[in-house]
DNA sequence: TTTACAAATCGTAATGATTACGATATGATG
DNA sequence: CATCATATCGTAATCATTACGATTTGTAAA
């Protein structure tokens, strides 16, 4: 998801886009990986763009939410990256950089027939290790 | 894991096999699904058996270090189980209960091929829902 | 079995991340 | 550009987790 999107997405919910919402969607849209609050928090801060904890965490609800941000963690910290709008797949992430690869596998088909009396809400399907660049 | 092959395995790694670390043993060995540090407390509670937080919380992260507990977040908590020691799965985790449903499907096979210069150091996979007796 | 001692636990205080709140500022709409 | 609901600010409160000095307890050797 771009910019733009995002902030599409924030109007028909009926959210402004203010300023520092859209320093947010920043931060996130340059990151092309993982991110925990105190990152933004930090980037914000260099910034000189002073940033009350209460609109951070806000607004990481809040797009999480709306499905600007999707969450995940990763070493006992929550980690936010920008939703992928387009087809169904999963990440490889860097343990290192935070940064994804898309995986195009998924599994869910051959599991669902396995589950037949359970109710199926959601899967999770992660590989972590290093990238190229950090290894 | 069972109880005594927990013990076992504390011993190895040097540890004592306490009577604390034993009531927290049993519990997981019982509950047969992931729960919270808090549910632990709970029910160490219940039973008259005062337990400071240190003695909790430094044992959940040995029995996971050790490989007695596995661990995962669920619903923004941190959840524990006792570790499957047999075959390699994944599970089914029921999002009100917390118990499991063994999954034999793994496309970790797969997923290596398409990572070729990545260092792949784990996976996850999981699947959220209803058990049947929650529905 | 007793002793000795390192390891474990206790009770509580400290930490750190997140949430909450009243006052102020700001985007969207007419 | 005036209005007003919504968003943000600065800070205080909350909650889970971690840390600490004092005390207790397994373990293994005597």
């Amino acid at each position: 998801m771009n910019i733009n999107e995002a902030i599409d997405l924030l109007k028909e919910n009926g959210y402004k886009a203010t300023g520092k919402r859209k320093d947010i969607l920043n931060y996130f849209a340059d990151s092309d990986g993982y991110r925990t609050a105190k990152d933004l928090i930090k980037f914000l801060e260099k910034k000189d763009d002073a940033v009350s904890f209460d609109t951070i965490y806000r607004n990481l609800h809040l797009y999480n939410e709306v499905g600007i941000l999707e969450t995940t963690e990763l070493n006992g910290e929550k980690h936010f990256r920008m939703n992928c709008t387009h087809h169904h797949h999963h990440h490889f992430i860097c343990n290192k950089c935070g940064k994804t690869k898309e995986i195009e596998v998924c599994p869910m088909d051959e599991v669902t027939r396995s589950l037949a009396n359970y109710e199926i809400d959601g899967h999770k399907f992660e590989i972590y290790g290093l990238c190229p660049t950090c290894q």
